[in-house]
DNA sequence: ATATTGCATGCTTAC
DNA sequence: TAAGCATGCAATATG
């Protein structure tokens, strides 16, 4: 339907643009797959097989490259960077107009048309934001170079206006906007929604490629396009699982065109690297731009070493990172940047380098006592942006490393309990002192609002990052679990496992069957166990330290049970340990 | 004695 | 194979 069909373009546009960050997310809602005209709305029209049938496949679509005579997809903006028209009509394949243009390019190589793309915004990197859309300002009227040929060929040919308009519409709003709608409506010489009968001027537009060889860089697109072109062979006429998208879109657009932003004065190489690609989600961008009160614009993310979150209080930068999102330094000692946490407190950091090999390497030091607030551990990962307010230029946000319970563990967690009992049991947090448990529907009910409503501006916090793990805290039993919540006031919760072991409670007057697994005898519930009562439960009477059930024995446990079990209270001898509930 | 700094070394990884 | 980068380590600074 039109509404996909709008919701696709604008994707492909944010794609095209790298306005947007790529992220599973983005795939997943939008389901825009390569740029082979399969695009799917929320997978079903994938699965179904619809979009591209219905959208390009047999309407305007396919026609045939000028000199290679591969059939080329003109159908839809998709695939505009697929082609170029001829001047003398037909449309010629990107690869075979790559081909001839290279030597055009190496003809021309030194000219300003080239080297402006490359190093003119050496001095001018700011994002921009236009109502939530995040455009490169030095790609503004040179247009960014993305994902396509097309998109910056295209760009470059468009009056100034129309491309400002085009700059202001697109961005990670996702909801349907009358410009976006019109912004969809593409100049007449588009070759977005070209048919046979509407071929544009082609003459202008071949003409102007010839002569103007383009402000882009070449070489990588050259690339994109036999990726595109070898996706569009791979997904033709067959599925494309899911597992593959985000890779397939991945590899399809290198992140220095995501960004681009060419490293300055021609120092490092491009950030060609995957692993530092900022990988957060649009709804996590959304709130970093709610929190820090602007657009947020993620440049790259990095995991912290052992060095890096040792005392010495320096993060090594990746090289290609530093050099091409941090301002260009000709001096070892670098300079200042100032850095906003998620939190709201600004940091000072030296941005600096070591000479290594022939090379440099990059570092922002004094990063101690940050490190030690915001509680980051090797493994972590800290995700640095740009602001698009002048003030504090950059911000820096963080992702604790695996083992944290994230979104969907949260989500599948109330799932699981909204399942397991009738009412509901999650942790219910009542006012700014000692949170209290208590078992409650209110728990799930918090648990979900704080997902989806204001509560869950903090969900970067450590609270949902590290949080106490139900799961976790009945099968484990030491180490002190500290959860720093911050909702509008902060409140830290410090128990231990055991602790919160403690608070755990089976149902009241509901009688256990006893199960024997092993020697060890477990109480088993219909009931999930009330939380805020302290019990015994997994402390022996002596004292002694409990031990974790043994996968053995959990082997014995029904994988399909919904029971909750636990230990049964004996008394044991001296030495014997328990297992847990 | 300990912390900090600046560079070197060697492993890993992208090309 | 070379660049990148994690980390080691010696020199220097500080308490």
């Amino acid at each position: 339907d039109v509404r996909s069909w709008d919701r696709c373009h604008r994707f492909c546009w944010c794609l095209a643009g790298t306005l947007f960050p790529l992220t599973s997310t983005v795939l997943e809602r939008t389901a825009f797959v390569g740029y082979v005209g399969i695009c799917t709305l929320g997978l079903s029209a994938y699965a179904n097989s619809i979009f591209c049938e219905k959208f390009h496949r047999l309407q305007t679509g396919w026609r045939e490259c000028g000199s290679c005579k591969k059939s080329i997809h003109c159908g839809c903006i998709v695939s505009r960077c697929l082609f170029e028209y001829d001047d003398f009509g037909g449309i010629e394949c990107a690869t075979c107009v790559n081909t001839s243009q290279l030597g055009l390019m190496r003809n021309t190589e030194n000219s300003n048309a080239i080297g402006s793309s490359t190093k003119d915004n050496t001095n001018d990197r700011h994002i921009e934001n236009i109502d939530g859309s995040m455009v490169d300002r030095a790609g503004k009227g040179k247009m960014v170079q993305l994902c396509g040929i097309a998109e910056a060929r295209e760009s470059s040919r468009w009056p100034q206006s129309e491309k400002n308009v085009t700059d202001s519409c697109i961005g990670p709003n996702m909801q349907e906007d009358t410009r976006f709608s019109n912004m969809m409506k593409p100049p007449s010489h588009s070759l977005a929604f070209t048919t046979p009968e509407n071929n544009g001027p082609t003459g202008v537009t071949r003409s102007m490629n010839k002569s103007q060889p383009v402000n882009i860089s070449l070489g990588g697109n050259s690339v994109l396009t036999s990726a595109l072109e070898s996706l569009e062979e791979r997904l033709e006429g067959k599925a494309l699982s899911l597992s593959m998208k985000l890779e397939t879109i991945q590899a399809v657009i290198p992140p220095q065109e995501r960004i681009a932003r060419p490293p300055p004065n021609g120092r490092g190489k491009s950030l060609s690297i995957s692993r530092y690609w900022p990988k957060m989600t649009d709804h996590e961008m959304e709130q970093l731009s709610e929190r820090m009160k602007c657009t947020v614009v993620p440049l790259f993310e990095k995991t912290l070493s052992v060095s890096d979150a040792g005392r010495i209080g320096r993060l090594v930068l990746p090289k290609s990172c530093a050099e091409t999102f941090f301002p260009p330094i000709e001096e070892s000692e670098g300079l200042p940047l100032q850095m906003l946490d998620v939190m709201g407190n600004e940091w000072t950091f030296q941005f600096r380098f070591w000479p290594n090999n022939n090379s440099r390497m990059y570092v922002l030091e004094g990063i101690t006592t940050c490190m030690q607030v915001l509680q980051l551990k090797a493994g972590d990962t800290v995700i640095f942006s740009q602001m698009d307010n002048s003030g504090s230029k950059y911000a820096f946000g963080y992702r604790r490393a695996s083992g944290s319970i994230d979104m969907q563990e949260i989500h599948l967690f109330a799932a699981t309990a909204k399942l397991r009992s009738g009412s509901n049991y999650l942790l219910n947090w009542k006012g700014k002192g000692e949170p209290f448990l208590n078992g409650c529907s209110e728990h799930l009910r918090w648990g979900i609002a704080c997902l989806q409503t204001e509560n869950c501006k903090m969900l970067n916090s450590d609270l949902l990052q590290r949080p106490i793990s139900v799961s976790e805290g009945m099968t484990q039993t030491s180490g002190p679990m500290k959860s720093l919540l911050q909702n509008g006031d902060a409140m830290e919760l410090s128990v231990t496992i055991k602790q919160a072991q403690n608070l755990l409670t089976p149902p009241p007057r509901v009688k256990p069957n006893i199960v024997k697994v092993e020697d060890q005898e477990f109480e088993e519930y219909e009931e999930p166990p009330v939380i805020g009562q302290r019990t015994e439960i997994n402390v022996h009477p002596s004292g002694s330290a409990s031990e974790e059930m043994s996968p053995k024995k959990l082997e014995n446990i029904p994988a399909t049970s919904t029971k909750f079990i636990r230990k049964r209270r004996t008394m044991r001898k001296p030495g014997t340990s328990q297992v847990h509930g």
